[in-house]
DNA sequence: CGCACTCGGTTCAACCAACGAACCGAACCT
DNA sequence: AGGTTCGGTTCGTTGGTTGAACCGAGTGCG
């Protein structure tokens, strides 16, 4: 069932970021594949925490699948879970640029609400900075090394309400990337 | 004339990503950015080199400018050109990153046929890695300082037709990064 | 077993965004 | 004045998104 998301003139883009787009261009995409480093697995969980439309998960994890960034595997007799493939873990650094594009100049003073901090650092682990890097150690710690947690309570402005789905309040706590959700 | 792209549910994602996205995230939107980058800045040239219906690229181009990523500003009486602001630059390691992933995951092997050296450095400057490092000199370097160029036509494996609008054919040729096209 | 419930979808109708062609107005050329 | 280019807007058609309803397999429980 493949189709080209972003209409047939694309194919006429000369662009790596073009063939990109068109597995990660479409809407919810980039969102699905967050939480999937988040250790979002099911399909309930994606859209309780997402409030997307079932019909368009469905849609966007099949467009995944099919490109080869996620991986459908069953968990339990007629339950399928979907997991990050090589290439999807490799989209980590990506992800993480944008949403510190996001962080700096799409919120309030003092950054998001996320922090990630260099959980197997050998020096002791801190709170990566804006390019990915780890203050301690100065390296560029892969998504399996990073634990992430919310700002608490009272670094909070209020300035938006939480959610309060069950993935939003796993995610509160410190939380290793890729880890399943309990 | 604010619009916010996604949907109103995107607004309860509490999340940089999805603050990103609501500017970043339509169709169309990264890939007028990365022509930005390459030194198109006027409304013509985009539409040459992109294929897009004059309507869309209005709406959003106007969204872009909105948002502060582009500022419009008049070039001749009656012609304004749009270009990368403060926060608009910013963007470029988010492009770059996403850039190299199209290239490892989504073409066939050997990457795009786009490079990026870094035309200003000490120690003589070679094509970027991977990460965005120069590999001459080991920094991280800022877009005003790359050049970009097609490969060669012998390195070339012809399996895309060339595009042949005046966009496309001006950077074949090294080119600065945000410098105008002739 | 029979029944209800959950999970992971598919189907459907209404809506809204994208597309592409036509139109438009200002500036410039001759 | 007439024609051309640039940078749009308007408009009808096409196609993707949305949310509600429906569905089938698997599980829990009396």
């Amino acid at each position: 069932m493949w189709r080209v998301p972003l209409g047939r003139d694309y194919d006429r883009q000369d662009c790596a970021l073009a063939r990109a787009l068109e597995v990660l261009g479409e809407r919810w995409t980039l969102l699905v594949l967050r939480d999937c480093f988040f250790g979002v697995r099911r399909f309930g969980d994606l859209r309780a925490h997402l409030d997307i439309p079932r019909a368009v998960l469905s849609d966007r994890l099949a467009t995944l699948v099919d490109a080869g960034v996620l991986e459908r595997r069953p968990y339990a007799p007629g339950r399928d879970e979907y997991v990050l493939t090589a290439d999807g873990l490799d989209l980590w650094p990506a992800l993480f640029t944008l949403a510190r594009w996001g962080d700096r100049h799409r919120v309030g003073p003092g950054g998001g609400r996320r922090r990630f901090r260099h959980a197997d650092c050998p020096a002791g682990g801190a709170d990566l900075t804006t390019g990915g890097l780890c203050p301690a150690c100065g390296t560029l710690p892969p998504p399996t090394s990073l634990e992430t947690r919310s700002l608490d309570p009272d670094e909070d402005d209020g300035s938006r309400p939480e959610r309060d789905d069950a993935v939003s309040r796993a995610l509160r706590h410190p939380h290793r990337l890729l880890a399943p959700l309990p």
